[in-house]
RNA sequence: GGACGCGUAGCUCAGCUGGUAGAGCAUUCGACUCUUAAUCGACUGGUCGUAGGUUCGAUCCCUACCGCGUCCA
């Protein structure tokens, strides 16, 4: 773009001094709900109308002051990780001998004025650098100086800006790209508003920590939560300021370069939703790479399925109008992908999004992503191996080692941060898991022959043997927790944890009295799942291949030769959470039509965890004939949780489902309506 | 779905078992040519989540609802 010198030296005319001087105007965006932002909103018209005039000139059009709003490029020469990279380990003395000039963008992150210089900072790809402005120097010629440091003076907050310059080291040692013009770009302004920014960013030292705005609005929430803020880690000493130190030390001894899209999130370091993101691209790239390298053809199979199988869980619903069809959002894959195995594509996998219209937890999501392999001529131990190979080498691609720092999401450790070692499995079969955490409330654990013969009689001993276990405990209640304080803070803490434990024993012996209930009702042999997932489940924090599932609950997995009962499935478990499923494949289709049908009929006598829906397309695609085959799904989103030591699955989702934040306005006008439609259907 | 917690200025937060709101940052104006949570001076900014109730009087107490969080199912 081209630059022409304004007049030198008229001072610019004050902007609002007073609320009265605010031009009154209808409301340019709506979505604006505060007086404070409506006049930030004209102030910053106001400035950017004089920047624009400040960058043509006086005799500019119309059409040029309109044009010169908003710029369309930048040719800068480097990135600001680049820039620091490349200057960070130069001395002052070295920057001032052999300059290092450079054009960069990025976003005004503070801006300290003072008088006729000043320092801003920059923000460009998650990495910050100063600049100085001074006056008697940013243009070529005192008028250009004068523009461009009035230019500077209009800046604030938020604003994106290009600037030219070279290195240099303040007296601090911070260091800081020095605008003014600069040879390898002649003639080019040394500062230029690329897009000014017409809302306030948040308070530049706090940030965003609103975690409800941080989702709604997660572009506010990657600006400035990129690792770059100005604020010290929550845990680090507050009294010192790590960072100025830094600087200081940087003249004789330069620190190396920050990466903060790189670094491992630990409980010691800053939010970084940035890293959080550009870690979650990783390990898809780490992923694909994997199963590429291994002879797999990546696929993508639909995400409109005339019937929603796969898994069982409850679909979203919708509807083509063209063909006036019912349609459901996917909730697995997993039958288009084995046909595609038919087919004689034996190795395929495919990353992409599952919907199920169930509830939203820190571990659940509506919407999210699974990826799914599956492997002709292989069997469930296969993919043991496998699972194993995959997480292990993801991990180290992407965190460069296999310890994970990860808080515990649920259960009586909750929030504690804990290292998983990712190449450090164990495998148990899920009749083994119950035994070995067995809870000592529910007296003697069974043993793996009475456990598979007599689950009855087992059931029958943990329910009574907990009702005793409890009854010991009702002393419990006499203690006056007001008398403890008093006494004996201490007692009063080991009371809370004796109540706390009553209080877990009493829930755990309810859910065993509902799970051995209904296996009393059906007999079913889903009581074993049940058991697992209230004995074990929240004890798997490091990773745990749990498997041998029963029949019951495994409607496309094939049987175990020598235990009918039994399936060759397997899940494991990281961080006290299910991670990934698998299992060799059923397919026979005549025992497969004939499981689809006891599905059936267990959904007709209320299971709800049952699959509704017959998909003989699939039954008729067995019936051609599928390898022995093996497959499995992993939950990317949960993985990418651990991999990012992220406590919701919120964190690891840009976008995540939020319910929408009505207005009061609004409310009360769709109240109207539907007052008004009730009316009228009334009449 | 249940229990508990939170919701006060654009952001981060105070607000005393009731007397219609404060701070810092940001904004606006002024000073300052190596600052860095810049500093100094002056100012501006609020339907205290929403709707009811109790009260002479409610940000505060009660009820319902909305949103978010945590734990549980």
């Amino acid at each position: 773009m081209g630059w022409q010198d304004a007049e030198g030296g008229t001072p610019l005319p004050p902007l609002y001094s007073t609320t009265e001087d605010f031009p009154k105007r209808d409301k340019i965006l709506p979505q604006f709900d505060s007086n404070f932002e409506e006049k930030l909103f004209a102030e910053r018209q106001e400035k950017l109308a004089r920047i624009a005039a400040l960058a043509t000139g006086p005799d500019a059009t119309p059409a040029q002051l309109q044009a010169a709003r908003y710029p369309n490029s930048f040719p800068f020469t480097i990135n600001v990780p680049d820039l620091r990279a490349a200057g960070d380990p130069k001395t002052g003395e070295e920057l001032e001998a052999s300059p290092i000039p450079a054009a960069i963008t990025g976003r005004v992150m503070a801006h300290r004025s003072q008088g006729k210089a000043g320092f801003a900072v920059l923000q460009q790809n998650g990495t910050r650098l100063q600049i100085y402005v001074r006056k008697d120097d940013v243009g070529s010629s005192p008028e250009q100086a004068q523009a461009l440091f009035d230019l500077y003076k209009l800046l604030d907050l938020g604003d994106i800006v290009g600037v030219r310059g070279t290195l240099m080291r303040t007296r601090t040692g911070e260091l800081t790209l020095h605008a003014r013009a600069i040879d390898i770009q002649p003639g080019q302004p040394a500062l230029v508003l690329l897009t000014k920014s017409m809302l306030a960013l948040p308070d530049k030292y706090s940030g965003l920590e609103d975690i409800e705005t941080r989702y709604r609005r997660r572009y506010v929430d990657l600006i400035m939560n990129s690792g770059a803020q100005a604020k010290p880690a929550p845990s680090a000493d507050v009294s010192s300021r790590p960072e100025s130190e830094q600087s200081a030390d940087a003249v004789e001894r330069p620190a190396s370069p920050p990466t903060p899209d790189t670094q491992q999130p630990t409980p010691d370091t800053e939010l970084n939703v940035r890293a959080t993101f550009v870690k979650r691209a990783a390990v898809l790239r780490a992923i694909r790479t994997f199963f590429d390298a291994r002879g797999y053809l990546e696929v993508e199979t639909p995400m409109l399925h005339p019937v929603a199988g796969g898994a069982t869980a409850r679909p979203f619903t919708t509807h083509h109008n063209a063909l006036d069809m019912p349609l459901y959002l996917r909730i697995a894959p997993e039958l288009y992908l084995k046909r595609l195995v038919v087919g004689g594509l034996d190795r395929v996998y495919e990353i992409n999004r599952n919907f199920r219209n169930e509830g939203v937890s820190p571990r659940h999501n509506p919407e999210f992503t699974m990826l799914e392999f599956y492997q002709a001529y292989a069997n469930y131990h296969d993919l043991m191996d496998l699972t194993q190979e995959l997480i292990t080498d993801v991990s180290k691609e992407v965190n460069g080692t296999t310890i994970a720092k990860f808080p515990l999401p649920q259960g009586p450790r909750a929030g504690e941060w804990v290292e998983i070692d990712l190449a450090n499995w164990q495998k148990l079969s899920m009749r083994e898991a119950i035994i070995k955490f067995w809870p000592a409330s529910a007296g003697t654990p069974p043993t793996l022959e009475s456990i598979t013969t007599q689950l009855d009689h087992c059931l029958h001993n943990a329910s009574k043997s907990m009702e005793a276990y409890l009854e010991n405990f009702s002393e419990g209640d006499q203690y006056d927790e007001a008398q403890l304080v008093a006494d004996d803070p201490e007692a009063l803490q080991s009371l809370r944890e004796v109540f706390e434990l009553r209080r877990r024993t009493r829930e755990l012996q309810r859910s065993l009295k509902q799970i051995f209930d209904k296996h009393l009702r059906d007999g079913s042999n889903k009581a074993y799942s049940d058991i697992f997932e209230l004995f074990a489940e929240e004890h798997l924090i490091q990773p745990t291949i749990i498997y041998d599932f029963p029949l019951a609950v495994s409607p496309l997995s094939k049987v175990k030769p020598d235990e009918p009962e039994w399936t060759e499935r397997f899940e494991f478990y990281i961080g006290g959470f299910e991670v990934g499923n698998a299992f060799s494949e059923l397919n026979d289709p005549v025992d497969q039509e004939g499981r689809f049908n006891d599905q059936l009929a267990q959904k007709a006598a209320g299971d709800d965890e049952a699959m509704g829906e017959m998909d003989s397309d699939y039954v008729r695609a067995l019936g051609y004939g599928l390898p022995p085959t093996a497959g499995e799904g992993i939950g990317i989103d949960r993985l990418t949780m651990i991999l990012t030591g992220s406590r919701s699955i919120r964190d690891v989702i840009l976008f995540p489902l939020m319910r929408p934040e009505k207005k009061d306005a609004e409310k009360s006008e769709l109240e109207k309506e539907s007052d008004a439609s009730h009316g009228e259907s009334a009449e």
